[in-house]
DNA sequence: TATAAGATTTACT
DNA sequence: GTAAATCTTATAT
């Protein structure tokens, strides 16, 4: 396994990035337990310059300041009062780039997944990015969270997802943003196998 | 100080 | 298909 280096994150190019984080393989180690899941979906979001961005115009608050820091930490953040998001932050100090981890495909802790979870295995298990955090026990302590430290990071197997099975779209739940939500800052695979 | 809306999921009809 | 759960932030009085 090779953990990715604090300089994968500090790329410019967050849409890039977000593309080519489909097939990486995100771990935690919380309370003892370990689990890893293959990055299926992800979204981008470009900062101030993009609407659906809590950081849209430079806004900077207790919440968004995470999204602040220099690329290579977690912005988790409470969403409807009930579910926690993890972002990937990337980008230099002072540009609020991030990407939302929508979805994974469960490789290591299959069984502690399931019961933090409280279902069984299905296909949709950890698609959607509340599930994705609570799959892999992330919670507002982990905001603000290296991503090249012991608790949560992410690695490299090695694992190629072909460039005509990875898809782009329109964000989801964004229909506020205008005209920038008609971006394709979307990515996904719907090739599990390769996975398996 | 008050109100509205949100990067969602789940259960029920 | 519709609604409920539930809390932070932003905008307004």
């Amino acid at each position: 396994m090779a953990k990715l280096k604090q300089s994968y994150y500090l790329n410019s190019d967050v849409v890039f990035l977000a593309r080519d984080l489909i097939g990486k393989t995100l771990c935690s180690h919380i309370n003892g337990i370990h689990t890893c899941g293959i990055i299926t979906e992800t979204e981008a979001y470009a900062g101030v310059i993009d609407k659906a961005s809590h950081a849209y115009g430079g806004r900077r608050t207790n919440r968004t300041e995470t999204m602040f820091s220099k690329g290579g930490v977690s912005y988790v953040y409470l969403c409807y009062g009930i579910h926690r998001l993890f972002n990937i932050v990337t980008n230099t100090y002072n540009i609020p780039h991030a990407i939302l981890v929508r979805g994974i495909f469960p490789t290591k802790g299959l069984p502690e997944i399931m019961k933090r979870r409280g279902h069984g295995f299905s296909d949709t298990l950890c698609i959607g990015p509340g599930k994705v955090s609570q799959a892999l026990g992330i919670d507002l302590n982990h905001n603000n969270l290296s991503l090249t430290g012991k608790e949560i990071w992410l690695q490299d197997d090695q694992v190629v997802v072909p460039e005509k099975d990875i898809q782009d779209g329109p964000r989801i739940g964004v229909d506020y943003a205008g005209e920038d939500a008609k971006l394709h800052y979307r990515f996904w695979t719907t090739r599990y196998d390769l996975f398996k």
